[in-house]
DNA sequence: ACAAAAGTGTTCGTCTTACACCCATGC
DNA sequence: GCATGGGTGTAAGACGAACACTTTTGT
């Protein structure tokens, strides 16, 4: 017998910054046990997001469960959420959103915002894995250096790197380090840890399933749409070859009406094309079927 | 609080046939509940499995967590995991091995081996669609119907169709339904709703993770990767693209042996390239970058 | 010689990437 | 006019699908 505990990373993207909601002063993600009046895992956890921020997800999926040891003998299992909201407004004393890269300074790639950081990061970093080639090529391979492309869905790997050198205060909390940490917000538990996890999979996911435009007004633009991919990611996109990745893929469809009254030329108001939930199934191949 | 049930899909494949590994005749997987003893949710997923199978997997992953309710008005959650082992052989009393197509035999595309099943199915989902276009569009674009491709990767949401259609056993328990039931072996609870999940998660991955090397003995030829590749994906595969596609990717290396004895000329043994873990994260961008 | 399986070459069309350029509006 | 953002054309290269063909063994 143990306590179901459920948690929510519930994300918008506001201002061109992806954030996530919290309580407790931006140190805790919503969260609360099951309870009896619950009738499945989802409803309690839009319950729990409900009563603590006043705030309701719109799209809502598992991330991942795992086991936790409570104060005393009590075993706890905490099954974590991703969630996605149109908005960003507090109205709610006690709820507030937080931009992700407050938490994860270095994952914001965008026009090198993460350099500062990372010249922080990287030479501590150098200094833990010393003449260890394994550890070395781990940093190479989730930090980009040495030649190698920056891969912007490890954000957990690059997290738990980072605890495993005790540069995080989180791993401070178990074991002693030396030195200073490394910037970033930290949170109670697991929670940095659980925010990572969605992150990494909402970036995974943008690529070929349609979940923006859960983030993203009815109506729109292809630079609403595209600063929105570029939040998420972290990195810029080129923006003709976006137009044509979204294009291609019939993601969108004109609504007839323009913008006006800002800079340049008006953009045409998009809106989703709703039919390509259905259509879908013809995804990813990849594999080379024969006929 | 509530009781924590762990449930597990083990899967190998022998002689061209994907197996589950299950107890009660092939009509449960193997499962019990966490326990003190177990150190994490893993260990006591492994802990059950090798006491009800005798069977140790290797790779092990989260598959999904949903609430159930228990005889009386306690609840449950239950937690259910992919396991991938390198051999199908049974010795222990009461634990079997079974092919997946014994549970859904229309999944296996492979040389229109599931023709026969299909004829049967497809009649009863068009009644059931009747004049309706919705249900129509879902049955056509799941079963490939009408000029739409078959997408193998569509396994949970093909048995959940069928659910709703009370054309699988499982759901006769809940809701009577008239006429027949759809070919297809039968398990107890949700098990086989959780095999789907398991088979849809293994087909998917295999196409962008080197997965399928669990499933393999250590040294292998080509064909032997690609009969097992299409014993997963449940589709022929063009040989010497397949070829190719793995060659492309650098996933494995020669291992200076070769097959002798057989008919045909001699294969040459192959070996997968463990450095690939290391160096993957340059997986898939498929978002256009710039510079 | 022939069957059977391994393995290679090559073509054609599509998708990706990069660069260059034109268009429509506000000030 | 010019700054600002919207939007199109296009050429080089990578990649995928399909087809034809050569190679090496066992019988």
């Amino acid at each position: 017998m143990v306590q179901a505990e459920l948690i929510a990373v519930l994300a918008a993207v506001t201002d061109g910054d992806p954030r996530v909601l919290t309580i407790d002063a931006g140190t805790a993600l919503p969260s609360g046990p099951l309870q009896e009046g619950h009738r499945s895992l989802q409803t309690g956890l839009r319950a729990w997001v409900e009563r603590q921020t006043h705030h309701a997800p719109g799209y809502v999926e598992q991330l991942y469960t795992f086991a936790g040891q409570l104060p005393g003998a009590a075993r706890s299992i905490s099954i974590s959420y991703l969630g996605l909201s149109r908005q960003a407004v507090t109205e709610y004393p006690g709820a507030e959103w937080h931009s992700w890269y407050e938490y994860f300074p270095w994952e914001d790639a965008r026009a090198n915002r993460a350099a500062p950081v990372l010249a922080e990061i990287l030479p501590r970093l150098a200094r833990w894995a010393g003449d260890d080639p394994a550890r070395q090529s781990r940093v190479a391979g989730l930090f980009g250096t040495g030649g190698r492309g920056w891969n912007e869905e490890l954000v957990l790997q690059r997290y738990e790197l980072l605890w495993e050198a005790a540069l995080v205060p989180e791993a401070r909390r178990l074991r002693a380090g030396e030195g200073e940490t490394v910037p970033g917000k930290e949170m109670t538990h697991d929670h940095r840890r659980i925010l990572a996890t969605a992150i990494a999979r909402l970036r995974a996911k943008i690529k070929y399933r349609p979940v923006v435009f859960e983030l993203l007004a009815h109506e729109f633009t292809m630079l609403e749409l595209q600063q929105t991919m570029e939040a998420l990611a972290g990195q810029t996109l080129h923006k003709p070859n976006f137009r044509r990745f979204i294009e291609q893929q019939e993601l969108v469809e004109e609504t007839g009406k323009s913008t006006s009254g800002l800079a340049g030329r008006p953009a045409k108001l998009l809106r989703f094309r709703a039919a390509v939930l259905e259509e879908r199934g013809v995804s990813g191949t990849k594999l080379p079927l024969v006929k």
